[in-house]
DNA sequence: CTGAAAGCGCTTACAG
DNA sequence: CTGAAAGCGCTTACAG
């Protein structure tokens, strides 16, 4: 509070280059801890800074340097609980390392993702793609100019993170048939969804391996009216169990089967996928596979920068195998709606 | 696809000006939209742009003109479900103006909010605060910078936008009293919140002219947990109904109440506060005082937009009171955790 | 270790 | 209507 600012506008390196009498281009490598600036000059540039309360331009250093600073995550619906934790995993990693997270939104369709994608990249040093909607080939178009890595899906030549869905599934079969289940149902998610086909293949492997069967059922939407409307599906195919595409339809298909009568868990047992904020609010409480999300936005913020860093002008960070980071394992959550088969429901 | 790109380096309006043979100030105009270019010219301008698949740079632009085209969003917790709807207003209402969100969260700490805050503020044209924990002298020292405008709390010379609770309480007063009940118990939020505050005198007020009795009780922390813990003083109180800070305090206290044999809403009325996501999950489904967080995030940008544009220099969107908008009206959601008392609870 | 100069990609008075 | 020039606030070779 001595004397500072001019009041408006924001002081500039030549404000400090004159008050410490020195010159524009010192104080920028003074101020960016660069070597080779002697410990008095250095002390006389920050003391100027701290004095005019300096506080750099990134966009001016953007232009120059081509850094901004700045990451780009798009995802397709803001309110979807599911990303949540991947936004808060991407943002917290983000601000650790000192850069701003831009946030943006595709609304679940891919042109508006591509258009969103091409409108934001100059601004920033990359882009994260949670679970795109865009095609392979416009992936990687995108990727031409600066890195992208995605979650949640794997595209060829482009940095990918993908949680380990197997040993979730493997252990909620377990879980399962452990407690007299032999027929199960899977309710899927969209048609085209990438991830609820490897969810199915997954689950039916997993069913096999356990010589139990497992029958897909199609839903309208991935949503607890889509759930609801399955119920009488999932009843149908005498299944006593049911792993949903994930906790909204888990949701609509429980409290639709208890509303015929059906006990959860005495009758039928509900996994849900994802342990979406609120799965414990449902009576009972809902059993689901949580996915790392917090991890794969984190995971997928630093391999953005470090694929920044390697391959500079040509296409970024090119490898053909998609990454599927070790500890990024989901996991079986058991609460209250799964459980022991009482009563075959015949 | 008819040559386009120069492989990796995006193109510039030097490129353009070259290919369409005018000088690059000419480019700018043309491509912005701006009067005096003749319609062959600009078509030129514009021919070549595409073929180079041109993209203006922000940030180039930004520099001379001091328009980032980029709005600054803070919230206290990005997972935090009260704020989903808010974020998603403000960054539909930003996508609509052709604006780039930034998001970024303070970690409900007033002073990473405030380094937050002055680390994006060079690189926005302003920026919305969402239920702030910064004092309100370093708010009004932020506002100097850039225009400033501030969600859920009010602010002296702040441009604010507060959601009118008093139609949502008054219903819910309403509603309970048209149920019978005439003792009413408040689970209060943190003791610092100027929210939570509003909420309760806006209740004893509802509650005095309704001619019924209120009784505030203290909470550990806005949580399910707290909810639980208030249980046993909300018996203790003789209350047959409450209205909760917000809808976690409202569904832990309601299942702490069913543990303890007490039924609702026969036996106890519940109400909470923010209509959340998964506040449906519930059983029986909680009833809720709905903020409109989306118009209020809209309406934010929009102000924000405004006062970008008034007063220049000057500090901006100066005026004493704060916005009280009038769509912006609480509404109660009437579910299943709220109705008429069956069995007195002595 | 420090300075002077050029340049990042735009925009915008100022001339013509 | 169009061009030439200066400038936005930085960084970074290039000299010294």
């Amino acid at each position: 509070m001595v004397g500072s600012d001019t009041a408006g506008g924001r002081a500039t390196i030549y404000d400090i280059a004159k008050l410490a009498g020195v010159n524009p281009s010192t104080v920028s490598r003074a101020l960016g801890h660069q070597p080779g600036v002697s410990v008095e000059t250095r002390k006389l540039v920050e003391d100027a800074a701290a004095q005019l309360s300096f506080r750099v331009s990134p966009l001016a250093r953007a232009l120059p340097t081509g850094r901004t600073g700045t990451v780009g995550l798009i995802v397709a619906d803001i309110t979807n609980p599911s990303y949540f934790d991947m936004i808060r995993g991407a943002q917290s990693a983000a601000a650790a390392r000192g850069l701003t997270l831009v946030l943006a939104e595709s609304s679940e369709s891919g042109s508006t993702e591509s258009v969103v994608a091409q409108r934001i990249q100059p601004s920033t040093d990359g882009i994260i793609l949670a679970s795109p909607r865009m095609s392979d080939p416009e992936i990687r178009e995108l990727n031409k100019a600066k890195p992208v890595v995605v979650i949640n899906r794997s595209v060829e030549g482009i940095e990918s993170v993908v949680p380990d869905i197997e040993p979730g599934i493997r252990d909620a079969v377990r879980h399962l048939a452990a407690n007299g289940h032999t027929r199960f149902a899977f309710l899927a998610g969209p048609g085209q969804s990438w991830i609820s086909a490897r969810r199915w293949d997954s689950f039916r492997e997993a069913c096999e391996w356990a010589g139990r069967t497992a029958q897909p059922i199609p839903t309208l939407a991935p949503t607890l009216e889509g759930g609801r409307r399955a119920a009488g599906e999932v009843l149908a195919s005498r299944a006593t169990a049911a792993l949903c595409y994930n906790d909204l339809l888990a949701i609509g298909l429980m409290r639709e089967l208890q509303a015929a009568g059906v006990k959860v868990p005495d009758e039928f047992s509900v996994v849900g996928f994802d342990n979406i904020f609120g799965s414990d609010f449902t009576t009972p409480t809902l059993t689901s596979i949580a996915s790392p999300f917090k991890e794969c936005g984190a995971t997928a913020l630093q391999r953005l920068l470090a694929s920044r860093q390697g391959t500079e002008g040509s296409p970024h960070g090119v490898r053909s195998t998609p990454l599927r980071v070790s500890p990024m394992r989901t996991t079986l959550i058991v609460r209250g709606s799964s459980g022991r088969l009482l009563a075959p429901s015949t």
